[in-house]
DNA sequence: CGTTTCCTTGACCATATGGTCAGGATGAGC
DNA sequence: GCTCATCCTGACCATATGGTCAAGGAAACG
């Protein structure tokens, strides 16, 4: 059956768990993404992770432990990329490569997107200890650093929370509403030539709407 | 019991039905905002209005019919508010009353646009007409206007789809996301001046962003 | 009033779903 | 190959939920 792990990797006992596990997960994540908390069956979970039910809750035993370990493996790659904010402390490279790796995020980790975007929708029943901790820290540093480069005047004076959202809603917009995207484009979605020029008009807004392109006022 | 009329109108069979259909319908956008089409319950929505599961159901045959019934009403205001883009033919005061309102708009009605956005994520399985019909319609024609804008010299050459998607998110968030901004905002909901700031944050940074300040390079 | 039409609702049903369990299969260790 | 620990799973259960129904009110209307 499917538990078998697909390459050539014998079945051990480690790997068994660890295959499915993953399996599960990756399978957890889309369906959650497509149905919400309580929109998602275990069935449908097991079923497209290819196991049956039993043994989904042989590995998790609630759905409930199952959408935990979901949105926290989301919200790790969230907070990972996060950092990409710090590696230089110019406001154009800064700002350029964070918005541009969290669009790749969203590009590439869609469902993630949408099970945080669903749980925030639904008052983060389940993970409101992740935004009143890790959230909070990341935005709180961050503003300080924002602030700072508008004491600098790098950056014209703008409110950084409000900065951040705007940052955040247009990036992963591009997960959340792929369906509307991909609606008004004709049913098919972005290209790679289209994402990069959604990429760059993202940017160029953002960095031009504060003040902070290159060729500054300097 | 509460199915009479709460002011002094009388009970005749007339307003007994409006006033029942809008009862069930505002408890319905609420209950569906914070849970979503399937983790919402009839039974919820029903003592949320104040009436037995089996009134709501003489009313409103399935769940499915009611929660139509809730996106419809939901995007005829979302359309209405779109027509301020046309008020002007400035693209400042056009884009700057245009984003205006829909920040109220979110903040007015965070329930409609939060079931939007949930119907949208899992794919839009009720709505798919509304988009590929009045939203593409109303789209394309807003993207003829602001490229031509772009050819008058008015903004900066950026694609307008992406301008607009900037826009939605961005102001969308706002509702969609206020959850984890009130979190962020210390548990509190924003101020009426601090929804003014983010709303002139929001503004300001668009229109410098695609070159669009009153003080033009002209 | 009488009756007709619309409204109200407690009780009920079929189905779907999260979760359990007992017993069988399979790799690990010797 | 034997034993043990882990893994697998069909069958099962309690509960929740969307929706129905029949019988009882209340307004409309003459």
């Amino acid at each position: 059956m499917s538990s078998s792990s697909p390459a050539g990797k014998k079945a051990t006992k480690a790997t068994i768990r660890a295959d499915n596990e993953k399996l599960i997960l990756e399978a957890a994540e889309a369906v959650f993404a497509e149905s919400g908390f309580r929109g998602a069956t275990t069935s449908q979970i097991a079923e497209r992770a290819g196991i049956p039910k039993a043994n989904l809750h042989y590995y998790f035993p609630t759905k409930k432990v199952l959408y935990r370990q979901v949105v926290h493996n989301i919200f790790t790659i969230w907070l990972e990329a996060a950092n990409s904010f710090d590696d230089c402390d110019d406001p154009v490279s800064a700002l350029s490569s964070y918005i541009s790796l969290k669009m790749d995020i969203s590009r590439q980790y869609p469902n993630g997107s949408k099970v945080w975007a669903n749980e925030i929708l639904h008052g983060a029943p389940v993970i409101q200890d992740y935004l009143e901790t890790s959230l909070r820290d990341w935005t709180q540093s961050r503003v300080i650093i924002i602030n700072r480069w508008i004491s600098e005047g790098k950056i014209r004076p703008v409110d950084p929370n409000y900065l951040l959202y705007m940052i955040w809603s247009t990036t992963q917009h591009y997960a959340d509403f792929n369906h509307q995207i991909e609606t008004l484009n004709q049913h098919s979605p972005l290209t790679d030539i289209q994402f990069e020029t959604a990429k760059k008009t993202v940017i160029s807004i953002i960095l031009q709407g504060i003040g902070a392109t290159p060729n500054d006022r300097s």
